[in-house]
DNA sequence: AGGCTAGGTGTACGCCGTACACCAGTCAAG
DNA sequence: CTTGACTGGTGTACGGCGTACACCTAGCCT
């Protein structure tokens, strides 16, 4: 009875247990050091034991990628715009929970199920809304990136060390001075914030804020021209 | 005069031609096949061979970013929004030349000097139409992916296969019937360019389209703000 | 009892990046 | 002319990776 309760110690070890730990080991070490070993060490396991539950190991970022997506808030009722609004930034906070996210999800060949439950019902609220599919087609176009909440920030250099989020406190523009010297218009825009007391970003770059700047100026830009009865189709 | 021509080295291997040869190997082969073996056999040489020029794999990937960022056609004088256009359509070429430079460059946590001078010089010709700094700063954020021209199409099926571009022939709307059975709305926005003879979009879905439909419906929402003098500071 | 099956194990293979010791040239200074 | 440092290509080796394959074991059905 006391080997059998060494292998009852732990738990099961089902496919949904496999990714749920990939997941926290993802978020926790990075996706760059989450190998089938390591993930196999934390669920008490030989790496061999995984493959009786997922193919291979982009299955089981698959696995995981799902998993994320499906803690995007469901779809609010309510008018097309708040409503999408609403759903594109809840997903850029499970982005933000699970950095690794974003980038595995871009290099994925072909999007998985989930990814694609969630783009339909985004398609379904447009067309709630009473957009054209041909409109609808575009605006999903044009939202493009941020249909998942990218925020994609190239220059954005909390990206570097820490976690991600607002460069909320301190960090007013910590480019190194050598590059600022080389790159004026880019030390101007990353000190511009901080230089004015008045401003609605506090010090450094508010990310958030950021992020629905540009959001909006879409939003509004497509609430334009779906007034406007706007189509592709040639004109006459 | 005798030159010492007759015991020259058949291969130079200088640091460029290690990178330009990455480069190629990566648009032939995938980025994801592109190891210091692989390239190392391409240049005639050993694998350790490479490490006399670059420090390790990580610096030959930014070498590589650096190269294929520098085929950016450089700013071009005329109005800001015609030359950021431009510039932004320039970047899309390239990404569409070297499919794995987008995820290259998105997947380094910090951005090359390359990258940097491109990003820099785009601010640059946002200052010279007269763009505050502060708007200036919104504004890259706003352009965000697009700034390097990513279209970054999720449900592009044209990136499983083969190489990217328009799907401008044939291939009019290939969701596999029990996904398109799944998600009406997803089937809905795939198949509407097709059935409509009169739009300006052939069939299937073009890809360079819908990318400049995104881009200027975002430029036309920010010369909206630059012609109202919009501000970040608070109002009053 | 006998065998089927699901699930965990152990070993092994071929990749990968790269540390480290080595060696063949070139070339400047003694 | 020697010498010794420096540059750049080589060979070997190590630890980590994904995973194929054979094996074992426990529980279940007949």
């Amino acid at each position: 009875m006391a080997e059998q309760a060494e292998t009852a110690r732990r738990a099961p070890l089902t496919r949904d247990r496999v990714l749920r730990t990939a997941v926290v080991l993802a978020d926790r070490t990075g996706i760059e050091s989450l190998s089938m070993r390591n993930l196999a060490q934390d669920l008490g396991v030989v790496p061999m034991a995984l493959y009786k539950h997922v193919a291979n190991k982009d299955e089981l970022l698959d696995g995981m990628i799902d998993i994320v997506v499906a803690e995007i808030d469901p779809p609010a009722p309510g008018d097309w715009k708040q409503a999408i609004r609403r759903r594109i930034l809840s997903a850029r906070q499970m982005l933000l929970r699970h950095p690794w996210a974003s980038l595995a999800i871009e290099s994925r060949t072909t999007p998985t199920p989930a990814v694609l439950a969630y783009l339909d019902s985004t398609v379904g609220a447009l067309r709630a809304g009473g957009f054209s599919t041909d409109l609808a087609h575009h605006v999903m176009h044009a939202l493009g990136s941020r249909v998942l909440g990218f925020s994609q920030e190239l220059f954005d250099t909390s990206r570097q060390a820490g976690r991600s989020g607002a460069t909320s406190a301190g960090t007013p523009a910590d480019l190194p001075p050598e590059v600022a010297a080389r790159f004026p218009h880019l030390a101007a825009i990353a000190t511009a914030a901080s230089h004015d007391d008045d401003s609605v970003v506090g010090p450094g770059c508010d990310d958030q804020f950021e992020f629905e700047f540009a959001l909006d100026l879409l939003l509004d830009g497509i609430e334009r021209l779906h007034r406007t009865g706007w189509t592709s189709h040639r004109t006459g």
